[in-house]
DNA sequence: TAGCACAAGTGGTATTACCAATGAATTGAT
DNA sequence: ATCAATTCATTGGTAATACCACTTGTGCTA
């Protein structure tokens, strides 16, 4: 049977990471303490040493731990614990997708948002209230503006306490942040769309604060169904003067 | 400076995968080709046979290359070129965050189901039947269950056209059927859940196949939340009896 | 007490060897 | 001539040992 056949030979260094994983996620090792050296964990584990590196080289890929050479290696802290996924790195390169992951962020957010309401622990909701103020100062550049709103979002979904949902919005980090300021650009003219979206940012943290989990979603989703629509009409006046200009220089010509 | 250091201090390993990764985008090496041996690249990037090791490794956990021990390392194909994303690796190897899967996916099928009746064109409509369909057959093992629904999932997020959906289902393919599998399993016993879990789904294609959106959305959720609910009272269930039989092993000792 | 030098311990890279799996080629039987 | 079995070469997987470069801790001296 070629699936038990492949059930059997799993690698010694795959065997050697979830051992240790074990030991990172049961907290027997801590975030930012040093593990035990290469050679003590070689002969631990009663494996060579290139088995050994082979396991934590696996470890270091999947964000577990980092090592410094003469230094040791350490368990990530959740500071520095940062995944990078291809599709991001696709999405950042391809920014005519910007309308497929603003429907996406509508799905993560409103559901980070509800359990955020949900579950939100007191500190919680104290660091959500810290990171919207600071999202809401006047006098933000753009860039400074969309720093502060991914720094509150990921506010959210750490309230959420689901792993999914935080991993996620941490690894599209930057992306989130481009989207954002993309946005933001896009309705730089509009002080009216802007008013409209502190509006149902502040309806959002209201239903956080409040542990209101279906009036958290409902917010969040009326807030990024708002920003949909009005880059949508954006976009189309957009393309009627693109259109309009074509015209006008096609009758010059 | 220390970027500047760190910049200098390129492990030799990430180098060889940098020519390696040009080698493969350029076609050099065409998908399903096998590659030159490990000694044989060994000796032509003029590095060790473990650097050499550590830097294939490196490719297959991005999943460029696959290794067949004895048969040797073979370009991947675009069938078997998934993306890999080391948190579904690791929530992979750790059930007991099967709830945060469980709430993820719920957001993520939702929303698919939610743009897959909005946009889903005949095709889409005509694969999603199908998938159904096999879904549905009677005698099916818990494994290719799962399979099928698995199947099922990915032609709505198809259905959906958008891309970052898509990827997010295609790149949690295996650990959604062990999830699924998992849920069937311990559902096994329930026939009354099955039951009303088959007329959720068949609401859904419903929804689906007339174009309703909300009500593609609506059942989706009807779904996963009766799924959770049904978990979660089963979990109850079973931490009862496991703290009854700790009590009467206690009070046998 | 601070600074410097040295040593020990760390990760990074290398050489060489052997084991187990795979596939191609060869040989023998029908 | 064809097919099956065997053999051998080549592959990836694992190991032992060594050395290099970097980091950190300790001890000594001014």
């Amino acid at each position: 049977m070629n699936e038990l056949s492949r059930i059997q030979h799993t690698k010694l260094s795959d065997i050697i990471v979830g051992q240790i994983e074990a030991l990172i996620i049961d907290g027997s090792w801590a975030a930012g303490e040093r593990i035990p050296s290469e050679r003590e964990l070689a002969k631990r584990f009663e494996v060579s040493r290139p088995s050994l590196r082979e396991a934590i080289q696996k470890l270091e890929a999947l964000g577990l731990v980092t090592r410094r050479q003469g230094g040791g290696t350490f368990v990530a802290s959740a500071l520095d614990k940062q995944v990078v996924d291809p599709l991001f790195d696709l999405l950042a390169r391809h920014p005519e997708s910007q309308f497929d992951l603003l429907e996406f962020r509508h799905a993560l957010e409103s559901v980070s948002a509800y359990f955020a309401a949900l579950r939100g622990t007191d500190t919680d909701m104290a660091r959500i209230a810290e990171s919207f103020a600071a999202a809401s100062k006047k006098g933000l550049t753009t860039a400074q503006h969309a720093h502060a709103l991914v720094a509150f979002y990921v506010a959210v979904a750490e309230a959420s306490h689901n792993l999914v949902l935080l991993h996620l919005v941490r690894g599209m980090n930057d992306l989130l942040r481009d989207n954002i300021r993309k946005n933001l650009d896009q309705l730089k003219d509009r002080s009216d769309v802007q008013a409209q979206m502190q509006v149902h940012r502040e309806a959002l943290v209201k239903a956080i604060m409040e542990r209101q989990p279906e009036q958290a979603r409902e917010a969040c989703h009326d807030h990024l169904a708002y920003i949909e629509n009005v880059l949508l009409q954006l976009n189309r006046e957009h393309s009627r003067i693109q259109r309009a200009l074509r015209r006008t220089d096609k009758a010059n010509a």
